[in-house]
DNA sequence: AAACATCGCAACCGCTCCAAC
DNA sequence: CGTTGGAGCGGTTGCGATGTT
């Protein structure tokens, strides 16, 4: 059972907002600030419940609200962050300066979701509307998308994938494939992951890593490849609370990149923990919220050293994650 | 012109999280 | 450690505007 609605303890109104209402709600604002929403209605004089006027004010009244048209920049940068988010809207708004989250979902839920039926793309999934379907193959234990296809992780573990192919974070990939919602899909992922997490561990050619860099040791050497446009700095393996404030903008980096290849076998809490760091791969709010604010800047990007986007190609990301 | 359908947006509802007690 | 209440989020609803028949 939720909690009752706020207006039905008392009699508040509820309904549309009277510009007279506005005027007290902005006046207060203007005037005292932010303080405790509960406590805002009592003392701007309305009859509205303080979660009414929280709302009122983030959605409609805010000073460096942008009104109007979204342009094709945002609609891209829309498009491209659900693809990665999901239906994360706060987290969608964040990277849209004066659009909230409630005129995103809206947008997304009467605009974009169309335009993109319109162009064969499923607006959940941002594949094509047709090859969508996740096929798991049980018998040889292989998850196929139409995008992407996972070689048998039995296979993988005893080394008979040997040709030079990378190995993608598969908890990633699979976030990533079902917009970041940890699913059935993931627990499958993890239960198998698992049955072979040591063999993973000792298998020299194969390395797992997260997000940006994929990392592979041939003859003994390792390389990387890196996502992100940005140069690199690496993380310490052993700091990775710290990630969040060391990383650049492209905001993906390798826990635990070394030249010592046991730096790279993480257990599955680690690896989940660390999938966790990245800002733009379903970082908790509750992080961000409790970074110092030079830092959620960054991590939102809106630090001047540049923008999410242009440091981290989305378009780019996706066709890395093809197998072939 | 009226009735009906559709759309877009503002606001509400129910839930989770978390700090304070 | 359990309870409570505020804040915030995502999903849903309601309603006015607009389009269609």
């Amino acid at each position: 059972m939720g909690r009752h609605s706020c207006s039905v303890k008392q009699k508040l109104r509820k309904g549309l907002w009277s510009p007279e209402e506005d005027e007290k709600l902005c006046n207060y604002i203007t005037n005292f600030g932010i303080g405790s929403w509960s406590s805002v209605p009592k003392l701007a004089g309305l009859q509205r419940c303080g979660k009414s006027c929280r709302l009122r004010w983030i959605n409609y009244l805010r000073p460096d609200l942008k009104r109007g048209m979204f342009s094709q920049d945002e609609e891209d940068k829309i498009i491209s962050l659900h693809q990665v988010l999901g239906n994360r809207w706060a987290q969608i708004a964040a990277q849209l300066p004066g659009r909230t989250d409630n005129e995103i979902k809206n947008f997304w839920n009467s605009s974009l979701k169309k335009k993109l039926m319109k162009q064969g793309i499923d607006p959940n999934t941002h594949k094509p509307l047709k090859e969508n379907q996740i096929i798991k193959d049980e018998e040889n234990c292989t998850i196929k998308t139409s995008m992407l296809q996972i070689p048998p992780l039995n296979e993988i573990a005893n080394g008979q994938f040997t040709e030079s192919k990378q190995v993608f974070d598969l908890l990633f990939v699979s976030d990533f494939q079902s917009n970041s919602n940890p699913s059935e899909y993931n627990s499958e992922v993890l239960a198998q992951y698992h049955d072979h997490q040591s063999e993973f561990e000792n298998n020299q050619n194969y390395v797992f890593c997260s997000a940006s860099n994929v990392t592979k040791l041939e003859h003994g050497q390792m390389t990387e490849t890196d996502f992100g446009s940005s140069s690199t700095s690496r993380m310490s393996s052993s700091n990775s609370s710290n990630m969040c404030s060391n990383q650049n903008t492209a905001g993906i980096q390798i826990n635990g990149m070394s030249e010592n290849s046991e730096a790279l076998s993480w257990d599955i809490e680690n690896k989940m923990e660390s999938l966790f760091q990245y800002p733009y791969i379903g970082i908790k709010n509750e992080e961000l919220k409790s970074s110092p604010s030079h830092e959620r800047d960054q991590l939102h990007g809106n630090s001047t050293s540049g923008d999410f986007m242009s440091n981290y190609p989305l378009s780019s990301l996706t066709e890395e994650f093809k197998w072939a």
